[in-house]
DNA sequence: GTTGACGTTTACGTAAACGTCAACTATATT
DNA sequence: AATATAGTTGACGTTTACGTAAACGTCAAC
């Protein structure tokens, strides 16, 4: 196995591994190992093989986090894709940097325009279950009323 | 046509209207007709026929309402077709307004739990388009930072 | 020498809410 | 009659992020 020991005076602790298997990423970042091998079926992680077996490296884990942070933040595998393809070759990161500002800024707007939806969203249930309660205190055959608060 | 005029003097306004075409509601409603006659498909609204046309009563175009507004705060078409279903037999409305109303209070609930997630991701990538704005301000070759903020 | 845990590939399935044809019908107008 | 306009059905396509078998390899342990 690779996530154990390599012999007795190899002694490795929990974050100074260079090497991972891809359970224990999965563990680790809380996904399936079917999800990792997915983001590697769409290019976002490269892991070595011992044979066919993937070997994760620190940078792939770190890759694999940047992917998940950036699932959190609702960007879709194709932007974090593009984001960290533009990063890998060295040398002048501004093009990246700049590439992934824009979709910052773009996300953030996306995530913004939600928010709005959202509480307005929030705001018309309110209104409706507090109707929905009136309704139901005072429930005799006032069948008619429903259609105006939500259904 | 359904929606010019039957005759030269039975002048109908706007609101007063009782039959709709499918076009029609689709334009006021913002949706194509082919949404609509999904809608049909999944048993949301019945409309009456004149042959094969459809001809949209009032209470359609009511039910039509209620359909996208209950898509506007995020219930799912199913959901709402419980909601729609249990309303019809009137008589007894109470079963049916406590559904929507736990349906409601469900949905307010995950509308809440979504806004907190999306306030995190707000303030997450605030943070990060900062710390870019930062590395491009002083763009050498920094390449390493980057990995901290967002990719 | 078998069990069990873990790994692999290939490939089809899922969910939601429609969109996009294609091919046809019906009505109305020119 | 021919064209234009609006309507219909049916079936397949789209999108995203994986899930879920099937069928098999590998390796250490008992």
């Amino acid at each position: 196995m690779i996530g154990k020991q390599m012999n007795a005076n190899t002694k490795i602790d929990k974050d100074d591994r260079v090497q991972f298997s891809i359970t224990e990423l999965a563990e680790e970042f809380g996904v399936t190992s079917r999800t990792i091998r997915f983001y590697e079926d769409k290019g976002l992680v490269n892991p070595e093989r011992e044979g066919t077996t993937r070997i994760y490296s620190r940078k792939d884990r770190g890759r694999l986090k940047i992917i998940l942070r950036g699932r959190r933040l609702g960007f879709s595998l194709q932007d974090i894709k593009k984001m960290l393809d533009m990063y890998s070759p060295k040398g002048e990161p501004t093009g990246q940097l700049t590439f992934t500002l824009q979709k910052c800024e773009e996300q953030l707007e996306k995530l913004i325009a939600q928010r709005t939806d959202i509480n307005e969203a929030i705001s018309e249930l309110e209104d409706g279950i507090a109707q929905l309660r009136e309704h139901l205190a005072s429930s005799d055959s006032a069948a008619d009323g429903c259609k105006k608060t939500i259904a």
